[in-house]
Order: C-alpha cells, then structure tokens, then sequence
DNA sequence: GTTAATGCAAAAACTTTGCAAACCT
DNA sequence: AGGTTTGCAAAGTTTTTGCATTAAC
C-alpha cells in the first residue's frame, strides 16, 4: 500500500515508472538523511547502476511530487530524507556533527509566536538548528 | 574604538593588518547578508581590486575570529554578516525570497526547551528558518 | 630580513545541460 | 509507435589549493 503510494503519485502527474526512481526513492528512505552523492553510492551497493545526473534529476522530481525534502544539514551538500518519516527537526552538532531528530512539538511555542507576530507560516520539515549537542556543550 | 577592534582581535592571534582584510570585513558590514561574490562585488565598488580566493580565505579567518558568521539563506551559497550586528535569526520566504532579522528572544522558549530536553545549546547566530511570509502564506 | 598574505592559475567538488539511445506505456 | 527518461560527456558554478611574488611586521 505505501509501496502503491509513490507509484501512485508519479502517475498522476503523468511521470513514468523507472527502476531507477525506484531505487533512488528506496535509498533515501534507507539512508534517513543523504547527500545526492550518498544516494548515487547506496543505490550502487543494491547492485544497480544509475548515472548521478539521473540522481539529482529525481531527486528533484521526487522533491516535487512531496516524496522527498531536502535540508542544509552540513555547510556543504544539501541532505534528502523521505517524507514518509514524520516531519521533525534536526539539531546538528557544530563539533561532532550529531544530528538529532526532534518532534517538531517541540518547537511549537515558537512557531506558534511566528504566525502571531509576523504572519510568518513556519516550514517545520526544512527546519536545521545548529549548536551544541550534550557531550560537546562542556 | 570599534574601528579598533577588528585589529585588535586580528593581532591577538599573530595575524597580520591587510587592506584587503580591511575591505572585505567592511564589505559585510556594509552588505548586512551577503555570499562570497557579492562581497567580492562590492569590494570592487571600493575601486579595489581583490581576488576571489582572498575573499574566501579572508571570510573564513574573520569567521575563526568570531568577526563575521554565515548562514544559509538561500540553498546555494552561505551568506556572511558582520557580528557587529546582534545575534537575529532569518526567517526566509520560500515563495518571495523576503529575508526577515528576528530578534532571538522570540524563539527563546524553543532554546530553553531544547536545552532542558537534550541538553542543546542552540546556536541563535546561525538559525535559518524557512516557511511563507504574511503576504505569500494566503 | 622573515614570515605571512596575496594573486594567479589550475584543480577539485558539485551541479546542470544537450543530445542520442533506451525504455515505459 | 511515441514521447519520456536515461546515460554519457561536456560545460557551468562555486570553492579550494599550490606556488611564486608581494607586503606586513
């Protein structure tokens, strides 16, 4: 039935089925968080070979059918993780590089004042804090 | 005496006094947000002409120095700004663009929180928050 | 005079694009 | 069959690096 979903999704907006957004779509939801280079290596382990432009155009189109959503996790690549996962916020250690995923209640006092002061409608699943993680705060 | 203080904190560490230094910290200052290539833009403005991988290397030794930080405002390049200005964090609008300084206090009951809940220390200077302006959200 | 910093040019890392061949429907 | 998608290779961007020259101290 999930399995069904993303088929489902591609279809209707009449994108065809591919083995390989098949395997790229797998990957993410595997690797939890990746970069398109990672995605391009994990769909290699499965013994398939997809050329890494191919990656980044699904990922794209992926990203706009709401399959998949990216975040700056590191200063570098851009980071994809499914949508199937619940929507939650990531803290990343600045020292070692931790991230946690957090439920996004946690941030709805702040959101919540966002709206109320600026109007402004906060994109909780793009959401990245930085800082310092318990072991490294000290 | 503000004017002092870059020079002093450049000294501190053995580092030494360049035009160029000089240049791209007031570049920042003056731009408010601005990726490596605007800076290097408007250093030019300046009638000076400085390479490219000076502004680079010059960004990331002001930000070693705590004179300048970066977030990521947009998904390509990082923005620096001066530290000059007080800690804010962007709220930045998918549709618009519109770039948004928000005073911390108001996500202070979000950093608390994540302090007391996993003992994360929230970096305030480098929050980026992503979602719909007032006029974009409707 | 020493040693760090700069400019330049080349390389590296990352992403995008054009086009012919292959594949889905 | 017909149009979409892929692979490949080449080009575009952005950032980094090595090294000789220049400039700060």
């Amino acid at each position: 039935m999930a399995s069904q979903d993303w088929q489902t999704t591609l279809r209707a907006k009449g994108y065809r089925l591919t083995p390989q957004r098949e395997l790229v779509l797998r990957a993410v939801e595997r690797l939890g968080h990746a970069t398109p280079d990672e995605v391009l290596g994990a769909v290699h382990e499965e013994s398939a070979a997809v050329n890494i432009s191919t990656v980044y155009r699904t990922l794209e189109l992926l990203e706009e059918l709401g399959l998949v959503r990216h975040a700056h996790i590191t200063d570098r690549a851009p980071t994809y993780h499914s949508t199937a996962t619940p929507d939650h916020v990531h803290l990343v250690c600045r020292s070692c590089g931790e991230v946690t995923e957090v439920a996004p209640e946690i941030i709805e006092p702040m959101t919540a004042k966002l709206l109320d002061t600026y109007g402004f409608v906060t994109d909780v699943g793009h959401l990245t804090i930085f800082g310092a993680c318990q072991n490294c705060a000290r």
